[in-house]
DNA sequence: AAAAAAC
């Protein structure tokens, strides 16, 4: 019985807390050992491959221990991360015995997982007797789950035994929020170890980067290993990339590392290269004046794209596009609203359109992204591409129901754009099964690749078959993505059109330095102008509290943050876009990818996390060649950080001492609020459209519900631009919610609208 | 330490 095994193998090589340096080695080499049955084909075939991670220990008796090592130790396991792929690998050839399987026992399998649930729900009612549980008996704990998972193995294959069972983990852990934190700083304090055994295996960083082709040279031979069948289809693809002629040799350049990456190959002429690596305010590249068409966008979606007045690509799209569309993996930085979504959602659909149908539960490309409005967004935005090229699509994000996602599924899609969460529960539900996933997108792929993400990302790259294409995108990608790229990418080509930092010419930025007393009349003094302001700020409860007091001031406030329903998050995000809300305030929720129309001002009340963070959120404003201006509030212990986070942001910008009513507020457009307090209940009121008729509302046609508060501000001006203008423009042809398909109707909350549509290319 | 991401 595995639970013997288990507790025999605890005993021998107990849990530590700390690890020697020789025991690090030896858990990386040694290969986790997971499934049950002999070996397969593919087993040999990776010890051939990577003998000197392969050789050692290969033991089947030995597994039990070594995998419980892995689940208690982070660091453990990403050491041991190719291992697992190893394992990955080996499913992979039992796939379709094992959808079989589940086919055939679906009932078997439900059985279990309520017994499941149930024992789930047990250890969360009283979270903390679990977290004593697992402190000071995690022996037994695990006991008990080998026992479950063994019956999970009955009616399941190999592979989703080994999901539920980290999931299972994972649920745990969630529960105790604070000792996986602590885990993982843990884990991640030793990265720097595993950072310098890369380092070295890869000779020095820059090296690496100077001469992508050697180092990544060797990646064949480490990505071929798996099977046959990959070799050949790896052959095939770099026969295709042979044919492509690449005009112009990568370059590189060095650079403060912390700044930004040291890469900038596009194909531009060296002279621009040089500029954009030592001057911040660089002209754009890659506008060489070439069509869609010229870049081998199918014509449906060339006139699909000229519908909404899109004809002219813009450089990164110009610049990732055919690259992309020759099946390569590609690194995409552009900066914040350059029009990244569609630089990856073109070829996307047009190497899913070329080939296939998607079978049902197997979508054949995911786009990932950390949050649901930016899932929304990024949905919306590909709607009508998706659509007139014939394929289908789905947004899988948490918080909306089950049945529509499940359905879709069901059905079949193409596409899936997803939040990690819920595409990792509808996995866990065999609605989703990524083993034909042919193309794997990451926006923002930065933050996807940090902590809180990292883990959740992984396992759903895991999930997906090795020689598929990678794209990964963000406005500040940087050697943060190192270890993602090494472990998933495949010879990637990457395109920067800018140097990473804040090289928009149109945003000015204003670092104030103000005193405590200040704080909250300067808040209120730059928001209290027309147009859309975007707040930030560093928590929830912040988020609330600021929005919270802008109101009291007369400032038509609403907050926006994770700890709000789906429902009331559409709802503000929907009245800011079409202008019934002049002023968001958010978290960093906000900070990253969505695209508003006329954002005129981004405050932020508390100080960004790191420049990265600055960038994103400053980039909500100042998009598509737009003005915008960034008003940083600065306390008088922030100054030192605010600093540095200038410099490392690129941004050239002095911090100025300002007091309420002084002319750099004044500047922003904003003035003294004067109007009278606005109630929760008046909020609401703007906030919840009144529906006329049958079907969803427009949430703008309803605004007339609140008519007090500050004067001047009626949803006006940006409202109707926000609404009439170009957002409605975006959905042309599609008429409205009502006559879009049903797959895309049926998201929670109806308060969504337009708005993104646009030309939401970012 | 917070936020985000599943119910």
């Amino acid at each position: 019985m595995p639970m013997k095994q288990n507790n025999s193998g605890r005993s021998a090589a107990p849990k530590k807390a700390r690890w020697s340096r020789a025991q690090k080695l030896e858990a990386q080499r040694s290969p986790v050992r997971r499934s049950q049955g002999g070996r397969t084909r593919d087993d040999r075939d990776v010890s051939r491959g990577r003998p000197e991670r392969t050789a050692v220990g290969r033991d089947d008796r030995r597994a039990p221990e070594r995998r419980d090592d892995r689940r208690t130790d982070e660091r453990g396991r990403f050491g041991n991360r190719d291992d697992r792929r190893t394992d990955d690998r080996r499913s992979y050839g039992n796939r379709d015995d094992r959808r079989d399987d589940r086919r055939s026992d679906e009932r078997g399998r439900f059985g279990n997982r309520d017994d499941r649930r149930t024992d789930d729900r047990r250890s969360y009612g009283n979270r903390d007797d679990r977290r004593d549980d697992r402190r000071t008996d995690e022996r037994g704990r695990f006991g008990n789950r080998d026992d479950r998972r063994t019956d999970d193995r009955r009616s399941y294959g190999n592979r989703d035994d080994r999901r539920d069972d980290r999931r299972t983990d994972e649920r745990r852990s969630y529960g105790n929020r604070d000792d996986r934190r602590s885990d993982e700083r843990r884990s991640f304090g030793n990265r720097d170890d595993r950072r310098s055994d890369e380092r070295r295996s890869f000779g020095n960083r820059d090296d690496r980067r100077s001469d992508e082709r050697r180092s990544f040279g060797n990646r064949d031979d480490r990505r071929s290993y798996g099977n046959g069948n990959r070799d050949d289809r790896r052959n095939n693809r770099d026969e295709q990339r042979a044919e492509r002629s690449r005009p112009v040799e990568r370059d590189t350049f060095n650079q403060n590392e912390d700044r930004a990456p040291q890469v900038a190959h596009t194909e531009v002429p060296a002279a621009k290269q040089e500029s954009s690596a030592n001057d911040v305010k660089a002209a754009p590249v890659g506008l060489n004046g070439k069509s869609f068409d010229d870049l081998g966008v199918p014509t449906v979606l060339c006139e699909r794209l000229a519908r909404d007045g899109i004809t002219q690509p813009f450089p990164i799209q110009e610049a990732t596009i055919p690259d992309a569309l020759a099946g390569r993996d590609v690194l995409g930085r552009g900066r914040t609203g350059s029009g990244k979504t569609l630089a990856f959602g073109l070829p996307l659909l047009t190497r899913l359109a070329a080939g296939g149908h998607a079978r049902a539960h197997q979508p054949r490309a995911i786009v990932l992204v950390p949050t649901r409005e930016l899932a929304m967004q990024v949905s919306d935005a590909l709607q009508p591409l998706v659509h007139v090229i014939g394929l289908r699509h789905k947004l899988v994000a948490g918080g909306m129901p089950y049945e529509p996602q499940l359905s879709a599924l069901e059905r079949g899609v193409d596409l899936l754009i997803a939040t990690p969460g819920r595409l990792s529960d509808l996995i866990e539900r065999g609605a989703a099964d990524l083993s034909r996933v042919e193309i794997a997108v990451l926006d923002e792929a930065d933050h996807m690749a940090q902590m809180g993400f990292l883990e959740a990302i992984t396992e759903i790259l895991d999930l997906i078959p090795e020689n598929g294409q990678r794209l990964l995108f963000s406005a500040t990608l940087d050697r943060g993505i190192d270890t993602v790229v090494e472990r998933y990418l495949t010879d990637p080509v990457e395109h920067s059109t800018d140097d990473g930092t804040a090289s928009i010419s149109t945003m000015a930025h204003h670092p104030l330095l103000i005193e405590p007393r200040d704080k909250k009349a300067v808040i209120a003094e730059v928001t209290n102008r027309e147009g859309r302001t975007v707040v930030f700020v560093r928590t929830k409860l912040g988020a609330d509290r600021v929005a919270s007091e802008l109101r009291d001031k007369g400032v038509l406030a609403a907050a926006l943050h994770g700890g709000l329903g789906q429902g009331q998050r559409n709802k503000v995000l929907a009245a800011f876009k079409d202008g019934r809300v002049p002023v968001l305030v958010a978290t960093d929720v906000a900070a990253r990818g969505i695209h508003v129309d006329e954002v005129g001002v981004v405050l932020q009340v508390d100080p960004p996390a790191d420049h990265k963070d600055y960038l994103h959120r400053a980039g909500r404003t100042a998009r598509a060649g737009e003005a915008g201006t960034v008003v940083s509030l600065t306390l008088p212990h922030q100054r030192k950080m605010m600093r540095r986070l200038l410099d490392e942001a690129g941004v050239d910008a002095d911090l100025v001492r300002a007091r309420p009513g002084d002319e750099v507020i004044r500047a922003t457009g904003g003035s003294t609020p004067e109007g009278r307090a606005i109630s929760e209940h008046d909020l609401q009121a703007i906030l919840t459209p009144v529906r006329k008729g049958r079907g969803p509302g427009r949430p703008g046609g309803s605004r007339g519900g609140y008519s007090g508060g500050r004067g001047g501000y009626q949803g006006g001006r940006g409202g109707n631009r926000g609404r009439d203008g170009e957002s409605r423009s975006g959905r042309g042809g599609y008429g409205g919610r009502d006559s879009r398909p049903r797959q895309d109707r049926d998201r929670a909350g109806s308060g969504r609208e337009g708005g993104y549509a646009r030309r939401s290319q970012d």
